[in-house]
DNA sequence: CGCTTAAGCGGACATCGTGTCCACCTATTG
DNA sequence: CAATAGGTGGACACGATGTCCGCTTAAGCG
């Protein structure tokens, strides 16, 4: 961001992405402390601090990028994703890769703390901002009501339930979001 | 549940859930530590936990009796709410029912412990099953599926946060539910 | 009534996770 | 190679959790 960073920082930062990535995907993230990722970086505890201030910041900088690329075709895919198509299909399309990533990271996803703190992470405003556009070029009445009931199905924890407790599969959820998307028809 | 409960034990839990109620409802929930909650109370820790081992808990004891009241009104009352009229009405009142639910109760609904522990709920199960047999007597397909994203609107922090960060009225809340309702028309 | 008994009570305690602070260390720059 | 800004790591203080056990008291019975 600033100025430059120092060899030793990023390697660091490596080493702490790279380890809480790891505890992440052996155990529920809220079972991680910042003291295992810590240790398991070989760092000490004022390191970690430093940059990552809570479990939910690490979570947000491992998904960072895989969030960028889904934001980018967003804005200049093809459609139905990008832009072009009608925006029902184009809510359709956003939901199935919605699924696609929740399903790639879920244990990720999860650790990035249910809660409001979802709320408040950079994506959320994008999703939000994109949905919110397609309500508007379909004309439906009150886009921002209508957006986070939208937006709602793909919490972490709702999407986790269906996959764990109730056994559906990544297709029978999208299916079923699509048939939500047919309101903006 | 078991045998008799001892007039000491049953007024102790009365203290409890009248100093939670006043305690959630003057500061964020999650700010309220089970100490507080005993301390306020006037008992000790231990006969706190003997009870209820957790915030979520509590708040589900407090709830209680309200959710009851709309699960009767669901299963016997005057249609819409209640047997009688079409899937997509009843479900629209369905929303409109548990707005009024959240409304009243945002601060101790909020106590409900976001994330996985709310799925565990009785009641979570009972707007559950509501909400699919309305899908099943729709003739829409795969209702299984279908019925987590119409309920994840309800979620409170998704409630919470529309009233709160976006100051959306009740009304248009319940308004924009509506539409999503018509999905089963 | 008084006695017995078992349920209930409450607070001290051990444990754990968090976040801060500061003395030391090391890349980087000129 | 010296100066220094920034980075490091672990000790520490704090606060919340959940358990444990000696004491109290309600309820049943002779």
């Amino acid at each position: 961001m600033g100025g430059m960073e120092r060899a030793d920082a990023a390697r660091n930062r490596a080493r702490i992405l790279e380890a809480a990535s790891r505890l992440f995907a052996e155990r529920p993230p809220q079972d991680v402390t910042m003291d295992d990722i810590a240790k398991a970086a070989g760092v000490g505890r004022g390191t970690l601090y430093r940059r990552y201030p809570d479990r939910a910041s690490i979570a947000v900088a491992l998904l960072d990028e895989h969030e960028r690329a889904l934001q980018e075709r967003l804005l200049r895919g093809d459609p139905p994703l990008g832009p072009g198509a009608p925006p029902a299909a184009r809510l359709a399309a956003f939901y199935a890769a919605m699924v696609e990533l929740l399903e790639d990271h879920r244990h990720l996803v999860l650790g990035t703390e249910v809660g409001r703190s979802r709320f408040e992470t950079g994506a959320y405003g994008f999703w939000r901002a994109h949905v919110r556009a397609l309500i508007v070029a379909a004309g439906a009445p009150d886009p921002d009501a209508l957006v986070e009931p939208l937006l709602a199905p793909l919490a972490p924890d709702v999407y986790g339930r269906q996959r764990e407790a109730l056994g559906l599969t990544p297709e029978r959820i999208t299916a079923a979001l699509t048939r939500l998307a047919a309101l903006l028809a």
